[in-house]
DNA sequence: AAATTTATGAAGTAAAACTACATATTTTTT
DNA sequence: AAAAAATATGTAGTTTTACTTCATAAATTT
């Protein structure tokens, strides 16, 4: 937590009558605090020097000058949202810089929804799979595709499934220590409900990755991982979503690949060197 | 230009002597420039305190305060690259946030290296195209797949080739108007390079989406769009490359999307109703 | 209701930022 | 090369700001 408002908030129940004053006006007013005298503060907040001072201490600053240099560096931190959305107005380069600061958002977004505890454990059940199914459809089948080329570099058996009736009948000749990872923005999609229940129901491991909240397929698995549910723009369906998931898949590649590196490097030279013959250079 | 250490350093020949004693000191010493006083930082640069407030003034600030506040703000938005990768010591908290800092990063990478003038023509083409064929193998072919699925939402024929044979035999088909895509992180990949050439010679305008530089890919087509080069982390092949390239498809496409709104919003609703079909709920 | 603890602001202090002006340095002109 | 003009810089003084101390007020406990 190096963030100064979110400390504000976070700390706001634990504030005395006048620092939770001084708390409100500066979380409100953030983008003037840096530009006011300690004096100036005081009085909007019908408040004393000493009481923004002890505030300051409160919340772990030497004093009113780190104060301003915080929330000054707190807000700048705070990329702006693409609220409007694109409009006819925006020539290209607004349109590059929107989508650019969108993904980024969603990337943002993802990592700060994304449970430590549930990233470990399909860590832990990734790492010791015997065999892995991706189940996805769509743009979400890209992923669960983008997922298998990771993890078969690192040769651990798997194999992305975007044909609804191959799901199933991978599912179904599933067994314990395998694991079934069902990708869906929604968590609706019935095809990959049914599968993961499946799966479940033959002894496998089911890990989800949809959209934060709610939803059939978070009920049914064992394990859920979450994505921002930000709306996409612009009515494209999957738009930031699989910037969103494959970062996920990136993390959690990563995190499996690490835990087992010794024996897991020579296994990304190989495929390195194989993948090199079929380029024209080097 | 809000970032006041660029303009530091862009500013520096019309310094004055002492001037550009205090600027050498600022950049330099940017972290602890907050923490100093007027006085201790004229010290520091062996001047004196007039000459650190004309220093401000000179870069337009109002004075030594907002100094401090500027050098802070412009640090805290300097992402930290994760130069060293990820070591063992990283806990799974660090891992995740390097690995978002490493997409984020490539978003931005990305978009400062888009030429604006060939993501207009790129536009142009595939606006006005009457089929587009999109080629890439394995991660790019998963780009590839995802164009596809953008695209064809707006109702524009085309189609995403993984398969080297069946790229050759499009290309060889295609005809002026239509568009041949290829995407290949190297701009080395064989299979695409020739791809691309077929369907130059049929007639097809040929878009590229490579990493930045020269490259067979990049030399065959008429369009050239790059992707940075960082390199990937941990051996791991595509890792931000798919993520930047995916970005660089969605800018093409609401760019696209755009310039025929008024045709194309009643098909992404008739898509949205179809999809919204096979989900449990609503 | 009294005693104790806690919270708060007024007044005072030290230090910081900033200003004005005199002096030093450099540049230009003769 | 010397004088004059223009520019650059630091010293010393002023104002403002941040911070401290302590007395008083409010709340809580006994």
């Amino acid at each position: 937590m190096n963030d100064i408002l979110t400390a504000i908030r976070e700390a706001h129940p634990t504030f005395k009558p006048s620092e939770a004053k001084i708390a409100k006006y500066v979380l409100e007013n953030a983008h003037l605090v840096s530009e006011l005298s300690i004096n100036e503060l005081a009085n909007a907040c019908d408040t004393s020097e000493a009481s923004v001072i002890r505030f300051c201490r409160t919340i772990g600053l030497k004093g009113f000058q780190e104060l301003k240099i915080k929330v000054a560096v707190s807000l700048s931190k705070q990329t702006k949202k693409l609220d409007g959305g694109i409009s006819d107005e925006d020539d290209v380069t607004d349109v590059i810089q929107k989508i650019a600061n969108f993904n980024k958002q969603a990337i943002d977004n993802t990592i700060s929804l994304l449970n430590i505890d549930s990233v470990m454990r399909a860590v832990e059940a990734l790492a010791n799979a015997s065999k892995i199914d991706f189940y996805g459809v769509a743009a979400s089948g890209m992923v669960a595709y983008d997922a298998m080329l990771k993890f078969s570099r690192i040769n651990i058996p798997c194999t992305a499934y975007q044909d609804t009736h191959l799901q199933l009948t991978s599912a179904v000749n599933l067994k314990k220590g395998d694991v079934a990872f069902g990708i869906s923005y929604s968590g609706a999609t019935k095809e990959i409900v049914e599968a993961i229940q499946v799966a479940k129901e033959a002894g496998a491991t089911t890990i989800s990755l949809t959209k934060y909240g709610q939803s059939p397929l978070v009920k049914t698995a064992d394990i859920n991982l979450f994505v921002s549910s930000e709306e996409a723009m612009f009515r494209s369906g999957a738009m930031a979503s699989r910037i969103a998931q494959l970062t996920v898949i990136d993390i959690l590649f990563i995190l499996v690949a690490r835990k087992k590196y010794n024996e897991v490097v020579k296994y990304l030279e190989n495929t390195s060197e194989i993948l090199s013959m079929r380029k024209i250079y080097k």
